[in-house]
DNA sequence: GTAGGGTTAG
């Protein structure tokens, strides 16, 4: 059958929708579909395309492949765009294989390959990715281009398999500053900086350095404490590689000077910058404040961080923490209070675990999950083991709030032990050890930072039932191994 | 203005 032809509002409409999908808005989506289906659209490949797009950027799945299924001519657009959403956002195995079933058999290109890997590596799907991995390799051989080496090296290297992606990178035939970024970005994130500041030397003969490198490089050496080499980097990037400094990389170098206590220095450059500091350069001041107790600093800090965004939890649980570390009591309680009063809830925790293809997820004292019954009695015999083994639970943070007396403050030193234990992280790594064979390795996802206490806990895991345990949080890799973690607890 | 794609801090 033929498509009809597009008249020209309906050209209109796929940039609007274009717009829409850019923008990831979970109420605009579903609204223009309703538009896109009342101008007579439905089924239309290009629009439905679209709209599909839409859903997927803002996480609805299942909203995409009813959407998909209405379509008269599915294109290859529109499997990969449903292909990017299940991989991206479906967490049960047996969904996803039937839509690969279908999907690949349609056939793919280049663009299929980098979007379903982008996919992978932004939901940690390392057997999808490997599977693509495989298939790619058998449709193409093994030069599979820059695009499609780049996207594997960035898909091993988020999913946790460092060496993999490095392996890869080493055999692509050819590699663009792209390529370089990627792989140098991957080595930061699981704190290899050493090997980054080596690569970057090997890089410049090959092509030229970039803004992005940049980044790479200054994460690389915050993140492995390499001071001096990125106060260095930072200094030649205009004078030596012709870069213009953004503002992402005056927050990276406060980082890299806060992280490693030298606070003066940090606020001085912030201070000196050509262009006003955001809430990221002061959100990174502020955390430096935070792990080195400087509450002056933090509470100036604090004051301007406020003015430019109200609503932000983080930075107001930060310094309640640091009220709290610092024995002000009544001055956390009343942050908290704020916060409380105003409605602004914290995003909770989550952490993921993918045992045989299927993802299981954890929030906070969760107990939605099937065997929840087995993971708490685990998680019993493994906190046992781990105070034998040394592990004292971390309650600094919350354990005075609200208690007037000693029998209080005991009651909530119990209390914030049992809140430590169920953290969303120890929750999945209780289940990966019991549900998986001992000895393989575990990988963990979590939406927020690691916490101080989990971070603790695991290393000692680590040693105590011989496992590689890797935890992507929010900003990088922890790889814990026979008791300690690659980051040296410097993060 | 015409559907899908690789690298970016905290």
């Amino acid at each position: 059958m033929r498509q009809r032809a597009l008249p020209v509002d309906g050209v209109a409409l796929i940039c609007a929708l274009g717009a829409c999908a850019r923008l990831g808005d979970t109420n605009l989506v579903p609204q223009m579909h309703v538009g896109v289906v009342k101008l007579g659209f439905s089924g239309h490949t290009k629009v439905c395309n679209a709209v599909m797009d839409g859903y997927v950027k803002c996480g609805l799945v299942g909203e995409a492949r009813r959407v998909f299924e209405e379509i008269e001519e599915p294109s290859v657009v529109s499997w990969t765009v449903v292909l990017e959403g299940v991989v991206k956002w479906e967490g049960n195995q047996k969904e996803k294989d039937t839509v690969f079933d279908c999907g690949f058999g349609f056939g793919l290109n280049n663009v299929t390959l980098c979007s379903v890997l982008s996919a992978c590596s932004q939901s940690g799907d390392l057997s999808v990715g490997r599977w693509v991995h495989c298939y790619a390799v058998k449709a193409v051989g093994w030069d599979l281009g820059v695009m499609v080496g780049t996207s594997l090296v960035d898909m091993y290297a988020k999913c946790g398999r460092i060496m993999t992606a490095l392996m890869v990178f080493r055999h692509m035939p050819r590699r663009n500053v792209v390529a370089w970024n990627a792989m140098l970005s991957g080595l930061a994130m699981h704190g290899m900086g050493k090997l980054v500041v080596d690569m970057f030397g090997c890089m410049v003969e090959e092509v030229k350095p970039d803004a992005v490198t940049f980044m790479a490089l200054l994460s690389a050496c915050s993140h492995s404490g390499l001071v001096e080499q990125g106060w260095q980097y930072f200094h030649d990037l205009q004078s030596v590689y012709g870069v213009r400094p953004e503002i992402e990389h005056y927050a990276c170098t406060v980082d890299l000077l806060g992280r490693a206590g030298r606070l003066e220095e940090a606020e001085v450059l912030v201070r000196k910058m050509p262009i006003p500091p955001n809430e990221v350069v002061l959100g990174s001041l502020l955390g430096a404040s935070y792990a080195h107790g400087k509450l002056r600093l933090g509470e100036k800090i604090m004051r301007e961080l406020i003015q430019m965004d109200p609503l932000n939890t983080e930075y107001h649980i930060l310094l309640s923490n640091m009220y709290a570390l610092c024995g002000k009591v009544d001055q956390a309680n009343s942050l908290r209070k704020v916060l409380k009063n105003r409605g602004i809830r914290k995003v909770p925790g989550m952490s993921s675990i993918y045992v045989d293809g299927q993802l299981h997820k954890f929030i906070a004292g969760d107990k939605s999950h099937p065997r929840t019954a087995d993971i708490y009695m685990k998680l019993d015999d493994i906190i046992c083991k781990l105070r034998l083994a040394g592990y004292v639970p971390n309650t600094n943070c919350q354990v005075l709030f609200g208690c007037s007396n000693g029998d209080d403050c005991m009651e909530a030193l119990e209390e914030a032990e049992q809140v430590l234990f169920t953290h969303s992280e120890k929750l999945a790594l209780c289940f990966g050890l019991m549900s998986t064979t001992p000895g393989s390795s575990l990988c963990i996802f979590k939406n927020l930072r690691i916490c101080q206490d989990c971070h603790s806990a695991i290393k000692i895991a680590s040693g105590i039932y011989k496992r590689e345990i890797v935890v992507r949080d929010r900003y990088r890799f922890h790889s814990f191994k026979h008791g300690s973690c690659s980051c040296s607890d410097y993060w």
